[in-house]
DNA sequence: ATGCGACTGGGACGATCGTCCCACTTCAGT
DNA sequence: ACTGAAGTGGGACGATCGTCCCAGTCGCAT
């Protein structure tokens, strides 16, 4: 094994666990599975990490901070705020069908984090990184559609995030493209009557 | 030990390991844990049952057969469908905050089943029976606010599934009741659009 | 070139997992 | 009362888990 310094082998046994994460559940994301994974000996894990539990609250943290990819991103048709909503939501359903195990990885990390005490802050942490990119998306949409939220717009987000947990959770399930698209507009239908013309 | 059939012992089983699952998580429902919660030993395990796994699609399918409290029960006031469904969705976010491990326990069995291609059946069942009872409440909603669902009744359940599941799962990580009432409005909101007056 | 700290490999530890075995006890049918 | 089946208890098995140890090796500063 080449020689890679501590700094490196943490990034690249997070990345690691994220696809064992990802392709077999947390139950599975085993220290061996994760160095098999990385191809690393099982030293190495110890000795970039002192723990299992400390590369997982890392890979909370990290799959956290790289959350970027936004639910309503500019740049997208529409001429009122509703389609322009439904649009983004559409977007978001898009991003989830072409890679669905890491959605579901998200969510079991999040209730992972559930059912301990000491991580709950770690999935609080998740949502209002969540809710964060929804909020700026939302604003961003409002202001293409000419609208003013006439609720605050961080309660809105949380509405949305909501919104598509629960188009995710579905589809995850049942796979049925036509139930994720109905929520989709309902979400965007609902969502748009938070807001009013400027 | 006192002596009980098998067929009890099962039941009972089923329901320590149910206990185990909503108070510490499915990754800790070991057999151990499960017959310590059943205050038996571990040999009358496997004698109810033939392994761990076989334990675990019975607490599934019980659980799920087991399922009635209907989202949106008759008895509600409210005048209109909008009111009507709104009501109904609150009723079920009392009985989340009222016991919100056995639901949590709900959102892991199902992400468990998730993860293997022979158990995928029984989260798909979870789903259609929450859809099942989400379309007769639905159903009963409409009659008694004298409206028609324009879309078929068992579509708008699997949105109102997605909605409750967003519900359950943003509540369970900030705990708000606000926004979980948010939700709930714009839930009952977009639904009530997928009806028209009878 | 050389010494020292950073890094690696492989094997081992104790704990805990699911499962199994076997001697034992209790109960129902005769 | 007797017997066979049903149910119980406790200990043990091998597998796998997270973690640790230690001898060895590499690379960089001197």
């Amino acid at each position: 094994m080449a020689r890679i310094p501590a700094s490196e082998r943490r990034a690249a046994l997070v990345q690691a666990a994220l696809r064992v994460v990802s392709q077999r559940g947390i139950a599975h994301a085993t220290t061996r599975a994760i160095v098999a994974e990385a191809g690393m000996s099982l030293a190495s894990f110890h000795y970039a990490f002192d723990s299992r539990d400390e590369l997982i609250d890392e890979l909370i943290a990290t799959v956290v901070a790289r959350e970027q990819q936004a639910v309503l991103p500019d740049g997208l048709e529409g001429h009122d705020l509703r389609d322009l909503l439904e649009a983004g939501v559409l977007r978001y359903f898009d991003h989830l069908r072409a890679d669905p195990e890491h959605e579901q990885a998200m969510l079991e990390l999040t209730q992972y984090a559930l059912r301990s005490p000491e991580r709950h802050p770690l999935a609080v942490a998740q949502y209002d990184k969540y809710t964060e990119l929804g909020a700026r998306s939302l604003a961003a949409a409002a202001e293409l559609a000419g609208a003013r939220w006439t609720t605050p717009v961080e309660q809105v987000a949380r509405v949305l995030i909501a919104f598509t947990d629960g188009l995710t959770l579905t589809w995850l399930v049942t796979r049925d493209d036509d139930v994720a698209r109905a929520v989709a507009h309902a979400a965007a239908d609902a969502l748009s009557r938070m807001a009013e013309p400027r």
